[in-house]
DNA sequence: GCATGTCAAGTTGTG
DNA sequence: CACAACTTGACATGC
């Protein structure tokens, strides 16, 4: 079966979540910081069980949770603990709550760190900071049931080998909670699948194939090959693929093909993708009602392949 | 109230 | 060399 996940938020269902930025916390005195962390981190972990709720509603299989669930945590001056903040028991049986209600309703839950966390670094500072952004994933990832924390490899620096050389040391390194969550996805403008693949295979690390950057960083891997290949990366450590879609904002033959659209094209959907067993990601800016579009259309398709 | 500029962090490619 | 694009709002500020 396909299953089909939504990104982080929604557009028209009221599911919200709040933010704060150091500049606004470092002033306040720390039982302040505390305490405004401790109202934000209450809110965002209470719609998340909302956001999980709203999801399994609508049908969709998957949700991507926000990195700022928690924000700032792991910044070197306004960074706190769970334990630290007033609301933290209830936060954590919130939490659990989110847990069982995922794993009850099968709601596949994943990460996805933004572009500061870069493992194949040549600056170690860049590095340790990415682990501890990591270990708070992962944390996070073990406290609600989810099994994907997804990065890109990170930039090329002129050689992509060794780069990925850099990446694969670290790796070797990282805590087991990370170890055993981490996958890479193929890129936009640096790393293809053929460029990961290989990797990935040696060092038994998923892939997620995201089909919209592989067609705009394309290499000699069709989508079937690159699906195939990728699934294996999957299936041999006794997983369930994943992979992202989303269409280009004012079509292929416009100089934006990068930015990412309102919905899905159906023509973008890749063929060799029905009647798989994978999960796929729809990024696209309609967020929850791109993906119930994607499903009816997915469906539709299914139709016209029985009935032909 | 409402509009507007800002927000921790990295890297690449464009103008 | 500066800035936008990745993702995207929500927040903080100032009128």
């Amino acid at each position: 079966m396909l299953r089909f996940g939504l990104c982080c938020l929604f557009k028209d269902h009221a599911v919200s979540f709040r933010t704060t930025t150091v500049k606004a916390l470092v002033p306040l005195p720390r039982n302040e910081q505390l305490l405004k962390l401790s109202a934000i981190s209450l809110h965002n972990v209470q719609n998340l069980l909302l956001a999980l709720k709203t999801v399994q509603c609508l049908g969709i299989g998957a949700f991507r949770i926000m990195s700022p669930l928690f924000p700032r945590m792991t910044h070197p001056e306004a960074g706190y603990s769970l334990e630290q903040l007033p609301d933290g028991k209830t936060i954590n049986a919130s939490l659990k709550e989110c847990k069982d209600f995922a794993f009850v309703h099968q709601i596949r839950l994943s990460f996805h760190p933004d572009q500061f966390v870069v493992l194949s670094s040549p600056n170690p500072r860049v590095v340790a900071n990415s682990i501890m952004e990591l270990q708070y994933q992962a944390a996070l990832a073990e406290a609600v049931g989810a099994d994907v924390i997804n990065i890109h490899a990170g930039g090329a620096y002129g050689d992509k080998t060794s780069a990925l050389n850099r990446f694969a040391a670290v790796f070797a390194e990282l805590p087991e909670a990370v170890r055993n969550r981490l996958t890479l996805e193929n890129d936009d403008v640096s790393y293809t699948p053929e460029d990961l693949l290989p990797f990935c295979e040696q060092q038994r690390i998923p892939l997620v194939y995201d089909v919209h950057h592989h067609r705009c960083n394309p290499d000699s891997l069709s989508i079937e090959e690159a699906t195939e290949r990728a699934c294996l990366t999957w299936t041999s450590v006794g997983r369930e693929q994943y992979c992202h879609l989303s269409s280009p904002r004012n079509g292929w033959d416009s100089g934006t093909i990068k930015s990412h659209a309102d919905f899905i094209d159906r023509n973008d959907f890749p063929d060799c993708w029905l009647g798989r067993n994978m999960t796929v990601d729809i990024e696209a800016k309609a967020k929850e009602l791109a993906v119930v579009k994607v499903m009816e259309d997915v469906e539709a398709l299914n139709y016209r392949l029985r009935v032909q």
